[in-house]
RNA sequence: GGAGGCUUCGCCUAGCCUGGUCUAUGGCGCCGCACUGCUAAUGCGGUUUGGGUUUAUCGCCCAUCCCGGGUUCGAAUCCCGGAGCCUCCGCCA
Protein backbone atom coordinates (compact mmCIF):
# COMPACT_ATOMS: atom_id res chain seq x y z
CA UNK A 1 0.00 0.00 0.00
CA UNK A 2 3.04 2.26 -0.07
CA UNK A 3 2.54 4.94 -2.71
CA UNK A 4 5.85 5.33 -4.60
CA UNK A 5 5.02 8.91 -5.59
CA UNK A 6 4.38 9.85 -1.97
CA UNK A 7 7.76 8.41 -1.00
CA UNK A 8 9.50 10.35 -3.74
CA UNK A 9 7.78 13.53 -2.63
CA UNK A 10 8.92 12.87 0.91
CA UNK A 11 12.54 12.36 -0.12
CA UNK A 12 12.49 15.50 -2.27
CA UNK A 13 10.94 17.51 0.53
CA UNK A 14 13.64 16.23 2.89
CA UNK A 15 16.43 17.31 0.53
CA UNK A 16 14.87 20.74 0.07
CA UNK A 17 14.47 21.16 3.79
CA UNK A 18 18.08 20.28 4.55
CA UNK A 19 19.32 22.67 1.90
CA UNK A 20 17.10 25.46 3.21
CA UNK A 21 18.27 24.88 6.77
CA UNK A 22 21.93 24.96 5.81
CA UNK A 23 21.44 28.22 3.93
CA UNK A 24 19.51 29.87 6.72
CA UNK A 25 21.89 28.59 9.40
CA UNK A 26 25.00 29.97 7.75
CA UNK A 27 23.36 33.32 7.02
CA UNK A 28 22.29 33.54 10.64
CA UNK A 29 25.81 32.66 11.78
CA UNK A 30 27.25 35.53 9.70
CA UNK A 31 24.61 37.89 10.99
CA UNK A 32 25.44 37.06 14.58
CA UNK A 33 29.15 37.60 13.99
CA UNK A 34 28.48 41.05 12.55
CA UNK A 35 26.12 41.98 15.34
CA UNK A 36 28.70 41.07 17.92
CA UNK A 37 31.24 43.15 16.06
CA UNK A 38 28.97 46.17 16.27
CA UNK A 39 28.72 45.86 20.00
CA UNK A 40 32.51 45.99 20.29
CA UNK A 41 33.22 48.45 17.49
CA UNK A 42 34.46 51.92 18.22
CA UNK A 43 31.62 54.45 18.05
CA UNK A 44 32.98 56.12 14.92
CA UNK A 45 33.06 52.81 12.98
CA UNK A 46 29.70 51.69 14.17
CA UNK A 47 27.57 53.36 11.52
CA UNK A 48 29.49 51.83 8.67
CA UNK A 49 29.19 48.31 10.04
CA UNK A 50 25.53 48.80 10.80
CA UNK A 51 24.87 49.74 7.20
CA UNK A 52 26.51 46.50 6.10
CA UNK A 53 24.44 44.52 8.58
CA UNK A 54 21.26 46.15 7.45
CA UNK A 55 21.81 44.72 3.98
CA UNK A 56 22.08 41.21 5.45
CA UNK A 57 18.77 41.50 7.16
CA UNK A 58 16.64 40.84 4.09
CA UNK A 59 18.71 37.84 3.03
CA UNK A 60 18.30 36.25 6.44
CA UNK A 61 14.58 36.90 6.46
CA UNK A 62 14.13 35.38 3.02
CA UNK A 63 16.15 32.30 3.98
CA UNK A 64 14.03 31.85 7.10
CA UNK A 65 10.84 32.07 5.07
CA UNK A 66 12.23 29.40 2.76
CA UNK A 67 13.14 27.23 5.72
CA UNK A 68 9.65 27.50 7.19
CA UNK A 69 7.92 26.56 3.97
CA UNK A 70 10.35 23.67 3.45
CA UNK A 71 9.53 22.48 6.98
CA UNK A 72 5.81 22.65 6.27
CA UNK A 73 6.23 20.83 2.98
CA UNK A 74 8.13 18.01 4.68
CA UNK A 75 5.49 17.66 7.35
CA UNK A 76 2.72 17.48 4.76
CA UNK A 77 4.67 14.87 2.83
CA UNK A 78 5.08 12.83 6.02
CA UNK A 79 1.41 13.08 6.91
CA UNK A 80 0.47 11.72 3.49
CA UNK A 81 2.18 8.42 4.24
CA UNK A 82 0.45 5.67 6.21
CA UNK A 83 2.23 3.49 8.74
CA UNK A 84 4.34 0.58 7.58
CA UNK A 85 2.53 -2.73 7.71
CA UNK A 86 3.89 -5.42 10.01
CA UNK A 87 5.34 -8.60 8.47
CA UNK A 88 2.74 -11.34 8.31
CA UNK A 89 -0.33 -9.16 7.75
CA UNK A 90 -2.63 -10.73 5.17
CA UNK A 91 -2.62 -8.88 1.85
CA UNK A 92 -5.82 -7.55 0.31
CA UNK A 93 -8.85 -5.57 1.42
CA UNK A 94 -11.80 -5.75 3.79
CA UNK A 95 -12.80 -9.31 2.87
CA UNK A 96 -9.30 -10.74 2.90
CA UNK A 97 -8.88 -11.12 6.65
CA UNK A 98 -7.52 -14.36 8.05
CA UNK A 99 -9.43 -16.12 10.83
CA UNK A 100 -6.96 -17.00 13.56
CA UNK A 101 -9.30 -18.84 15.91
CA UNK A 102 -12.95 -19.61 16.57
CA UNK A 103 -14.00 -19.90 20.20
CA UNK A 104 -17.20 -21.46 21.54
CA UNK A 105 -20.11 -23.17 19.87
CA UNK A 106 -22.68 -21.37 17.79
CA UNK A 107 -25.81 -21.26 19.96
CA UNK A 108 -28.79 -23.07 18.46
CA UNK A 109 -31.79 -20.76 18.72
CA UNK A 110 -35.01 -21.23 16.80
CA UNK A 111 -36.26 -18.09 15.10
CA UNK A 112 -33.90 -15.79 16.94
CA UNK A 113 -35.10 -12.26 17.54
CA UNK A 114 -32.78 -9.32 16.99
CA UNK A 115 -31.58 -7.17 19.87
CA UNK A 116 -34.22 -4.51 19.20
CA UNK A 117 -37.07 -6.97 19.68
CA UNK A 118 -35.49 -8.39 22.81
CA UNK A 119 -34.67 -4.89 23.99
CA UNK A 120 -38.25 -3.77 23.41
CA UNK A 121 -39.53 -6.61 25.58
CA UNK A 122 -37.15 -5.57 28.35
CA UNK A 123 -37.93 -1.88 27.79
CA UNK A 124 -34.18 -1.46 27.53
CA UNK A 125 -33.71 0.40 24.23
CA UNK A 126 -35.78 3.28 22.82
CA UNK A 127 -34.86 4.06 19.23
CA UNK A 128 -37.96 6.08 18.37
CA UNK A 129 -37.31 8.67 20.99
CA UNK A 130 -33.62 8.64 20.15
CA UNK A 131 -34.58 9.64 16.61
CA UNK A 132 -37.08 12.21 17.86
CA UNK A 133 -34.55 13.93 20.09
CA UNK A 134 -31.30 13.54 18.14
CA UNK A 135 -32.00 11.92 14.78
CA UNK A 136 -31.16 8.66 13.09
CA UNK A 137 -28.61 6.38 14.75
CA UNK A 138 -29.32 7.80 18.21
CA UNK A 139 -30.96 5.90 21.06
CA UNK A 140 -31.95 5.97 24.68
CA UNK A 141 -30.96 3.17 27.01
CA UNK A 142 -33.64 2.84 29.63
CA UNK A 143 -34.16 0.78 32.77
CA UNK A 144 -32.29 -2.49 32.56
CA UNK A 145 -30.64 -1.25 29.34
CA UNK A 146 -29.00 1.60 31.22
CA UNK A 147 -28.09 -0.77 34.05
CA UNK A 148 -26.50 -3.12 31.53
CA UNK A 149 -24.23 -0.36 30.29
CA UNK A 150 -23.07 0.53 33.80
CA UNK A 151 -22.55 -3.16 34.55
CA UNK A 152 -20.42 -3.68 31.43
CA UNK A 153 -18.38 -0.55 32.04
CA UNK A 154 -17.78 -1.55 35.65
CA UNK A 155 -16.79 -5.08 34.72
CA UNK A 156 -14.44 -3.81 32.02
CA UNK A 157 -12.83 -1.31 34.38
CA UNK A 158 -12.48 -3.93 37.10
CA UNK A 159 -10.69 -6.31 34.75
CA UNK A 160 -8.48 -3.51 33.39
CA UNK A 161 -7.51 -2.40 36.89
CA UNK A 162 -6.68 -5.97 37.86
CA UNK A 163 -4.44 -6.17 34.79
CA UNK A 164 -2.56 -3.07 35.93
CA UNK A 165 -4.20 -0.41 33.79
CA UNK A 166 -4.74 3.06 35.23
CA UNK A 167 -8.43 3.93 34.92
CA UNK A 168 -8.94 7.24 33.13
CA UNK A 169 -11.94 9.36 32.27
CA UNK A 170 -10.88 11.22 29.16
CA UNK A 171 -12.16 14.31 27.35
CA UNK A 172 -14.30 13.64 24.30
CA UNK A 173 -13.30 16.89 22.58
CA UNK A 174 -9.72 17.44 21.44
CA UNK A 175 -7.61 19.99 19.59
CA UNK A 176 -6.81 19.64 15.88
CA UNK A 177 -3.15 18.71 16.39
CA UNK A 178 -4.12 15.80 18.64
CA UNK A 179 -6.62 14.51 16.10
CA UNK A 180 -4.04 14.91 13.36
CA UNK A 181 -1.35 13.22 15.44
CA UNK A 182 -3.36 10.08 15.99
CA UNK A 183 -3.96 9.72 12.27
CA UNK A 184 -7.70 10.22 12.21
CA UNK A 185 -7.69 13.15 9.80
CA UNK A 186 -6.24 11.06 7.01
CA UNK A 187 -8.44 8.65 5.10
CA UNK A 188 -11.11 8.68 7.81
CA UNK A 189 -11.53 12.47 8.13
CA UNK A 190 -15.14 12.27 6.96
CA UNK A 191 -15.91 10.03 9.96
CA UNK A 192 -15.05 12.72 12.48
CA UNK A 193 -17.33 15.38 13.92
CA UNK A 194 -15.77 18.82 13.92
CA UNK A 195 -16.99 21.86 15.83
CA UNK A 196 -15.88 24.74 13.65
CA UNK A 197 -18.33 27.57 14.21
CA UNK A 198 -16.88 29.03 17.39
CA UNK A 199 -14.55 26.30 18.57
CA UNK A 200 -11.89 24.49 16.58
CA UNK A 201 -12.34 21.17 18.34
CA UNK A 202 -12.99 17.61 17.22
CA UNK A 203 -15.27 15.05 18.86
CA UNK A 204 -13.31 11.87 19.37
CA UNK A 205 -14.43 8.61 17.80
CA UNK A 206 -12.55 6.77 20.55
CA UNK A 207 -10.72 7.73 23.73
CA UNK A 208 -7.59 6.43 22.01
CA UNK A 209 -7.25 10.00 20.70
CA UNK A 210 -7.19 11.66 24.10
CA UNK A 211 -5.05 8.89 25.61
CA UNK A 212 -2.47 9.27 22.85
CA UNK A 213 -2.48 13.03 23.30
CA UNK A 214 -2.11 12.61 27.07
CA UNK A 215 1.67 12.25 26.84
CA UNK A 216 2.24 14.35 23.71
CA UNK A 217 5.48 16.36 23.75
CA UNK A 218 6.80 14.34 26.67
CA UNK A 219 9.82 12.19 27.35
CA UNK A 220 8.62 9.11 29.22
CA UNK A 221 10.95 7.75 31.87
CA UNK A 222 9.02 4.64 32.85
CA UNK A 223 7.54 2.21 30.38
CA UNK A 224 5.22 0.52 29.79
CA UNK A 225 2.35 2.86 30.64
CA UNK A 226 -1.15 1.40 30.43
CA UNK A 227 -4.41 3.34 30.59
CA UNK A 228 -8.01 2.20 30.46
CA UNK A 229 -9.94 5.20 29.20
CA UNK A 230 -13.67 5.73 29.41
CA UNK A 231 -15.33 8.26 27.15
CA UNK A 232 -18.23 8.85 24.87
CA UNK A 233 -17.36 8.25 21.23
CA UNK A 234 -18.81 10.04 18.23
CA UNK A 235 -18.85 8.86 14.64
CA UNK A 236 -20.48 10.46 11.64
CA UNK A 237 -20.91 7.10 9.89
CA UNK A 238 -20.61 8.88 6.56
CA UNK A 239 -20.79 6.40 3.73
CA UNK A 240 -22.44 3.70 5.81
CA UNK A 241 -25.96 4.47 4.64
CA UNK A 242 -28.05 1.34 4.65
CA UNK A 243 -25.52 -0.55 6.79
CA UNK A 244 -26.81 -1.75 10.17
CA UNK A 245 -29.66 0.73 10.10
CA UNK A 246 -31.56 -1.20 12.76
CA UNK A 247 -30.74 -0.90 16.40
CA UNK A 248 -27.63 0.13 18.26
CA UNK A 249 -24.94 -1.79 16.40
CA UNK A 250 -23.84 1.23 14.37
CA UNK A 251 -24.65 4.56 16.00
CA UNK A 252 -23.38 8.13 16.03
CA UNK A 253 -22.60 8.03 19.72
CA UNK A 254 -21.70 5.35 22.25
CA UNK A 255 -19.59 4.93 25.38
CA UNK A 256 -16.47 2.84 25.41
CA UNK A 257 -13.67 1.56 27.61
CA UNK A 258 -10.45 1.56 25.62
CA UNK A 259 -7.08 0.14 26.57
CA UNK A 260 -4.05 2.19 25.57
CA UNK A 261 -0.38 1.23 25.99
CA UNK A 262 2.89 3.10 25.61
CA UNK A 263 5.82 0.69 25.25
CA UNK A 264 9.36 0.63 23.89
CA UNK A 265 9.31 0.19 20.13
CA UNK A 266 10.87 -3.28 20.31
CA UNK A 267 8.16 -4.52 22.68
CA UNK A 268 5.18 -3.50 20.58
CA UNK A 269 4.42 -6.91 19.07
CA UNK A 270 4.37 -8.63 22.47
CA UNK A 271 2.16 -5.88 23.88
CA UNK A 272 -0.23 -6.31 20.97
CA UNK A 273 -0.66 -9.97 21.90
CA UNK A 274 -1.26 -9.00 25.51
CA UNK A 275 -3.98 -6.51 24.51
CA UNK A 276 -5.64 -9.20 22.44
CA UNK A 277 -5.49 -11.56 25.41
CA UNK A 278 -7.13 -8.99 27.69
CA UNK A 279 -9.87 -8.43 25.13
CA UNK A 280 -10.47 -12.16 24.96
CA UNK A 281 -10.63 -12.37 28.73
CA UNK A 282 -13.42 -9.80 28.71
CA UNK A 283 -15.38 -11.42 25.87
CA UNK A 284 -14.87 -14.84 27.48
CA UNK A 285 -16.33 -13.55 30.72
CA UNK A 286 -19.45 -12.56 28.79
CA UNK A 287 -19.71 -16.17 27.61
CA UNK A 288 -19.91 -15.24 23.94
CA UNK A 289 -19.04 -17.25 20.84
CA UNK A 290 -16.49 -15.40 18.75
CA UNK A 291 -13.69 -15.53 16.26
CA UNK A 292 -10.40 -13.66 16.13
CA UNK A 293 -9.38 -12.21 12.79
CA UNK A 294 -6.15 -10.77 11.44
CA UNK A 295 -7.27 -7.72 9.46
CA UNK A 296 -5.88 -7.42 5.92
CA UNK A 297 -3.42 -4.71 4.97
CA UNK A 298 -5.90 -2.69 2.91
CA UNK A 299 -8.29 -2.38 5.83
CA UNK A 300 -5.83 -1.11 8.45
CA UNK A 301 -6.35 2.63 8.36
CA UNK A 302 -3.43 5.04 8.31
CA UNK A 303 -1.95 4.45 11.75
CA UNK A 304 -2.07 0.69 12.39
CA UNK A 305 0.76 -1.66 11.45
CA UNK A 306 -1.44 -4.62 12.39
CA UNK A 307 -4.95 -5.04 13.68
CA UNK A 308 -6.78 -7.94 15.31
CA UNK A 309 -10.56 -7.85 15.63
CA UNK A 310 -12.76 -10.00 17.82
CA UNK A 311 -16.08 -10.69 16.14
CA UNK A 312 -18.89 -12.18 18.20
CA UNK A 313 -21.72 -14.31 16.94
CA UNK A 314 -25.10 -12.59 16.46
CA UNK A 315 -27.71 -15.37 16.16
CA UNK A 316 -30.35 -13.10 14.60
CA UNK A 317 -27.95 -12.20 11.82
CA UNK A 318 -26.29 -15.60 11.56
CA UNK A 319 -23.01 -13.73 11.38
CA UNK A 320 -19.95 -12.64 13.33
CA UNK A 321 -19.82 -8.92 14.02
CA UNK A 322 -16.93 -6.84 15.33
CA UNK A 323 -16.97 -6.22 19.07
CA UNK A 324 -13.36 -5.25 19.69
CA UNK A 325 -10.37 -4.13 17.68
CA UNK A 326 -6.76 -3.83 18.75
CA UNK A 327 -4.13 -1.98 16.74
CA UNK A 328 -0.37 -1.80 16.95
CA UNK A 329 0.46 1.71 15.79
CA UNK A 330 4.20 1.20 16.34
CA UNK A 331 5.89 4.61 16.38
CA UNK A 332 3.46 6.26 13.95
CA UNK A 333 1.43 8.23 16.46
CA UNK A 334 4.38 8.85 18.78
CA UNK A 335 6.38 10.50 16.00
CA UNK A 336 3.53 12.83 15.16
CA UNK A 337 2.75 13.61 18.79
CA UNK A 338 6.41 13.86 19.80
CA UNK A 339 6.37 11.17 22.48
CA UNK A 340 9.83 9.79 23.25
CA UNK A 341 11.79 7.83 25.77
CA UNK A 342 15.48 7.71 26.61
CA UNK A 343 17.25 5.17 24.42
CA UNK A 344 20.80 3.95 24.01
CA UNK A 345 21.45 6.49 21.24
CA UNK A 346 19.47 9.41 22.61
CA UNK A 347 15.74 9.91 22.67
CA UNK A 348 13.62 7.71 20.47
CA UNK A 349 9.90 7.50 19.74
CA UNK A 350 7.85 5.01 21.75
CA UNK A 351 5.23 2.65 20.32
CA UNK A 352 1.54 3.13 21.02
CA UNK A 353 -1.13 0.44 20.95
CA UNK A 354 -4.83 0.48 21.57
CA UNK A 355 -7.58 -2.06 22.03
CA UNK A 356 -11.28 -2.03 22.74
CA UNK A 357 -12.30 -3.50 26.02
CA UNK A 358 -15.98 -2.71 25.80
CA UNK A 359 -17.96 -0.63 23.32
CA UNK A 360 -21.16 -0.44 25.33
CA UNK A 361 -23.95 -0.17 22.77
CA UNK A 362 -22.71 -2.87 20.47
CA UNK A 363 -21.84 -5.19 23.34
CA UNK A 364 -25.36 -4.77 24.76
CA UNK A 365 -26.78 -5.58 21.33
CA UNK A 366 -24.68 -8.71 21.22
CA UNK A 367 -25.58 -9.82 24.75
CA UNK A 368 -29.32 -9.49 24.09
CA UNK A 369 -29.03 -11.30 20.78
CA UNK A 370 -26.62 -14.00 21.89
CA UNK A 371 -28.11 -14.81 25.30
CA UNK A 372 -31.78 -14.55 24.39
CA UNK A 373 -34.14 -17.27 25.65
CA UNK A 374 -37.25 -18.58 23.86
CA UNK A 375 -39.51 -16.63 26.23
CA UNK A 376 -37.82 -13.33 25.42
CA UNK A 377 -35.78 -13.20 28.59
CA UNK A 378 -32.02 -12.84 28.55
CA UNK A 379 -29.43 -14.96 30.35
CA UNK A 380 -26.94 -12.94 32.41
CA UNK A 381 -23.34 -14.24 32.28
CA UNK A 382 -21.99 -15.02 35.73
CA UNK A 383 -19.28 -12.35 35.60
CA UNK A 384 -21.86 -9.62 35.04
CA UNK A 385 -24.22 -10.63 37.84
CA UNK A 386 -22.42 -8.83 40.66
CA UNK A 387 -22.97 -5.61 38.72
CA UNK A 388 -26.67 -6.32 38.12
CA UNK A 389 -27.82 -6.94 41.65
CA UNK A 390 -27.15 -10.66 41.36
CA UNK A 391 -29.77 -11.22 38.66
CA UNK A 392 -29.24 -14.37 36.62
CA UNK A 393 -31.80 -13.51 34.00
CA UNK A 394 -33.42 -10.36 32.64
CA UNK A 395 -37.15 -10.84 32.23
CA UNK A 396 -39.62 -8.90 30.05
CA UNK A 397 -41.95 -6.70 32.10
C1' G B 1 -18.29 37.77 31.05
C1' G B 2 -15.05 41.83 33.91
C1' A B 3 -10.27 43.36 36.59
C1' G B 4 -5.33 42.21 37.96
C1' G B 5 -0.95 39.00 38.39
C1' C B 6 2.07 35.16 36.46
C1' U B 7 4.69 31.60 32.56
C1' U B 8 12.97 31.13 32.21
C1' C B 9 17.02 24.61 30.07
C1' G B 10 13.45 17.85 35.31
C1' C B 11 11.80 21.08 40.01
C1' C B 12 12.68 25.93 42.36
C1' U B 13 14.98 30.47 41.01
C1' A B 14 18.26 35.19 39.15
C1' G B 15 17.99 38.26 34.94
C1' C B 16 13.44 42.03 32.17
C1' C B 17 12.57 48.61 34.37
C1' U B 18 17.93 50.72 31.62
C1' G B 19 18.39 45.51 24.46
C1' G B 20 24.81 43.78 23.11
C1' U B 21 30.74 38.20 25.99
C1' C B 22 22.81 35.93 28.40
C1' U B 23 27.23 31.41 24.64
C1' A B 24 21.00 32.35 30.72
C1' U B 25 22.53 32.86 37.40
C1' G B 26 22.21 30.00 41.74
C1' G B 27 20.05 25.90 44.56
C1' C B 28 17.82 20.93 44.49
C1' G B 29 17.76 16.41 41.94
C1' C B 30 20.42 13.23 38.65
C1' C B 31 25.12 11.12 36.23
C1' G B 32 30.55 10.47 36.29
C1' C B 33 35.26 10.82 38.74
C1' A B 34 38.32 11.50 43.18
C1' C B 35 38.82 10.67 48.46
C1' U B 36 37.20 7.13 52.24
C1' G B 37 36.98 -0.18 55.10
C1' C B 38 31.12 0.37 53.08
C1' U B 39 27.54 4.18 53.27
C1' A B 40 27.27 9.20 54.37
C1' A B 41 29.84 13.73 53.98
C1' U B 42 33.20 16.54 50.93
C1' G B 43 35.68 18.11 46.35
C1' C B 44 35.91 18.37 40.93
C1' G B 45 33.35 17.83 36.36
C1' G B 46 28.83 17.06 33.67
C1' U B 47 23.44 17.58 33.14
C1' U B 48 17.23 21.70 28.27
C1' U B 49 15.31 20.10 23.89
C1' G B 50 15.29 19.88 18.62
C1' G B 51 17.90 20.43 14.05
C1' G B 52 22.16 20.97 10.46
C1' U B 53 27.07 19.22 9.23
C1' U B 54 30.14 14.67 9.85
C1' U B 55 31.27 7.37 7.45
C1' A B 56 31.30 7.58 12.73
C1' U B 57 33.48 9.69 17.15
C1' C B 58 35.30 14.36 18.68
C1' G B 59 33.85 18.80 17.20
C1' C B 60 31.64 22.99 14.80
C1' C B 61 27.10 25.59 13.62
C1' C B 62 21.70 27.01 14.07
C1' A B 63 17.31 27.33 16.84
C1' U B 64 15.00 27.10 21.68
C1' C B 65 13.54 31.80 28.02
C1' C B 66 4.69 29.71 26.98
C1' C B 67 3.15 30.37 21.41
C1' G B 68 2.81 33.69 16.96
C1' G B 69 3.97 38.34 14.82
C1' G B 70 6.61 43.23 15.01
C1' U B 71 10.66 46.95 16.10
C1' U B 72 16.19 46.56 15.72
C1' C B 73 22.54 45.44 12.91
C1' G B 74 21.14 42.66 17.44
C1' A B 75 15.40 40.63 21.74
C1' A B 76 14.73 36.29 27.68
C1' U B 77 14.66 41.85 27.90
C1' C B 78 10.81 46.67 24.07
C1' C B 79 5.74 46.63 21.23
C1' C B 80 1.19 43.94 19.35
C1' G B 81 -1.85 39.48 19.27
C1' G B 82 -2.96 34.63 21.35
C1' A B 83 -2.82 30.39 24.91
C1' G B 84 -2.41 28.41 29.75
C1' C B 85 -2.29 29.03 35.09
C1' C B 86 -3.50 31.90 39.64
C1' U B 87 -6.41 35.68 42.54
C1' C B 88 -10.81 38.68 42.98
C1' C B 89 -15.87 39.99 41.06
C1' G B 90 -20.24 38.27 38.28
C1' C B 91 -22.88 33.89 36.57
C1' C B 92 -23.61 28.67 36.97
C1' A B 93 -24.30 22.30 37.97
Amino acid sequence: RADPDAIDRLLDADDLRRAAISRADSLRAEQKTISRAIAQAAPEDRHAVQARARARKEAVRAAETDQNSADDALRLAQFAIANLVEDGVPPGGEDDFVTLEVVGDVPQIENPKDHLEIGAGLKAIDMERGAKVSGARFYFLTGVGAQLEFALINLAMAQASAAGFTPVIAPALVKPEIMEGTGFLGAHAAEVYHLDKDDDLYLVGTSEVALAGYHSNEILAELPLRYAGFSSCFRREAGSYGKDTKGIIRVHWFDKVEMFSYVRADEAREEHQRLLAWEREFIDSLELTYRVIDVAAGDLGSSAARKFDIEAWFPSQGAYRELTSTSNCTTFQARRLNIRTKGAKGNEPVATLNGTLCAAARTIACLLDHHQQPDGSVYVPAALRPYLGGREVLTPT
